[in-house]
RNA sequence: CGGGGUGUGGCGCAGUUUGGUAGCGCACUCGCUUUGGGAGCGAGGGGCCGUGGGUUCAAAUCCCGCCACCCCGACCA
């Protein structure tokens, strides 16, 4: 019987043999409203695994949950300028509502710094009160042009943070250790994502920022994605909003702030970046099920047999599930955990059984082995860590066999084809940056020459990380 | 908004050039046989062919208008 190739060659047709994934997968759908997403239970069980690791270390720094209004004033966001000016083209604005128009239409959030600043103003009043660091899980909307699933949908889930502080160094600090301590720690060790750190420039700045830090990934055909971002706001909005507290000096003063986010496009970029022909490959410390025991046939023993064993997976603090379907044929089985991403697959037969062994599979680097039944948990937990980094060394190898070193705008151009190019920032300019654009491609941001984050865009000997993004 | 393309059962498509009353694969239902890599055979159910008009004895097919969606750009977590 021939195996018919899975899905579509990724190299040829990415965007296609992404939304294959998505689909065959079964992580989610298209909503009725155009660029609207449906998350089916497979892909939100990702979402949630994302978000408990990613609230951990959110506290971790001090972050603190709250939550805040869906619906924002049209009027709260037209007080900071350039906020008002970046958003408005993208905004859902209400105009009725309780059977007849609002005297002042509201806008669906597209990010809250508005509202949240709206309540600082109350809240802030002393510099006692400082830093103050809270957190929203929530929704948002933004009608962009071009959605796509899971990577940009008109409405997403995200957390968003928003920080005050008494000093600008104090905040700028802040930002940088979100990025660092919650964001990129996450993504290199959860998601097994290497990510450049660095700072976007004025062109890619959020609106009404005065710097935005990145966090960027290259995916499977080389294109880039900014998997975070985290932001210091300067004093923009809290002048805005009157956000001031009383100094120990006795003067009042406007708070420094920052704010920071990541949505559910964390899982599509999961999926483009370590996805292969067979669907999804999920690392290990993410992975909902990180272990799937499959009984092959329908026989007493082994049925009984795979119950101990996922006891034990378990008992191991494995997430293991069991799947015993054995009315469904082998091979629909099989695929569908490989299709699913799921790292490892324990495959018990009655002639596995018998010989006191189980076959382990490894769906990261491919390879199927027999395991003695007694070996299986310490053979599946190492399975587990060795694949976790073995993802992350081949992503990171992808992005440094890809991201040359060039000297013109030409040779960046070139290399962009297929992956990024690194560029000496003076050598570039906001004028090259502009003639990049005209051809889709972006400075995704600036480091320092030894990749670590600059304190502006105007230091001297900065690197431009270049690409394509979707 | 600019440039390409597509609309035909739930999904993916053929049929359109040369009009003759709709077909294939997957999925679904039932039965039997299967189950160590997407099972096989048999029997079924399901479509006013995007939409409005026109030509014709006859339109998925030809003509005119409209609409929707997709891809490449502008937007972007």
């Amino acid at each position: 019987m021939s195996k018919p190739s899975l899905l579509t060659p990724q190299s040829t047709d990415f965007p296609r043999w992404y939304q294959d994934v998505i689909a065959r997968a079964e992580l989610a759908d298209n909503g009725p409203v155009r660029g609207t997403m449906v998350i089916r239970p497979t892909g939100y069980a990702l979402w949630e695994r994302m978000q408990r690791e990613v609230d951990d270390r959110i506290k971790a720094v001090g972050g603190q949950n709250a939550y805040f209004p869906l619906f924002i004033p049209e009027s709260y966001l037209k007080r900071e300028a350039e906020h008002v000016e970046g958003f408005s083209p993208e905004l859902a604005v209400v105009t009725h509502a309780g059977g007849k128009q609002l005297e002042e239409p509201v806008v669906v959030r597209p990010t809250s710094e508005t509202i949240i600043n709206s309540f600082f103003s109350k809240w802030v009043q002393s510099y006692r009160d400082l830093p103050m660091k809270l957190n929203n899980w929530s929704n948002v909307v933004r009608w962009e042009m071009r959605p796509r699933v899971f990577l940009r949908t008109t409405e997403f889930l995200w957390q968003e943070g928003h920080t005050c502080h008494a000093t600008e160094a104090e905040a700028r600090a802040h930002a940088r250790e979100v990025l660092d301590d919650v964001y990129g720690a996450f993504m290199a060790e959860v998601l097994a994502m290497p990510v450049v750190k660095g700072l976007k420039t004025a062109r890619e700045r959020f609106a009404g920022a005065t710097n935005t830090l990145t966090c960027e990934a290259m995916m499977g055909d080389g294109k880039a994605l900014q998997m975070g971002t985290s932001h210091e706001l300067g004093q923009n909005f809290a002048r805005a909003f009157d956000v001031r507290y009383l100094a120990a000096s006795g003067q009042r003063e406007y708070v420094w702030q920052t704010s920071w986010g990541v949505s559910t496009r964390m899982v599509g970029g999961l999926i483009m970046c370590h996805g292969d022909d067979a669907g999804l490959r999920v690392p290990p410390r993410l992975a909902p099920v990180q272990a799937i025991v499959l009984v092959v046939k329908d026989d007493a023993e082994t049925r009984a047999r795979a119950h101990q064993v996922v006891g034990e997976l378990r008992n191991a603090g494995i997430r293991t599930v069991l799947d015993e379907q054995t009315d469904v044929s082998f091979g629909r089985r099989a695929i569908d955990a490989e299709l699913k991403g799921i790292p490892v697959r324990v495959e018990l037969g009655p002639r596995d059984v018998a010989a006191g062994k189980a076959v382990l599979v490894r769906r990261i680097p491919g390879t199927k082995e027999p395991v003695a039944l007694s070996a299986l948990v310490p053979e599946t937990k190492a399975a587990l860590d060795a694949d976790q980094q073995a993802l992350y060394g081949q992503a990171l190898a992808r992005r440094e066999a890809a991201s040359p070193h060039v000297e013109s705008i030409e040779q960046a151009l070139e290399a962009a084809a297929h992956g990024w190019a690194r560029i000496a920032w003076s050598a570039l300019g906001e004028r090259g940056e502009t003639q990049l654009t005209e051809q889709a491609v972006t400075v995704r941001c600036l480091t320092r020459p030894d990749g670590s984050l600059p304190d502006s865009c105007e230091e001297p000997d900065l690197i431009a990380w270049i690409g394509r993004s979707y």
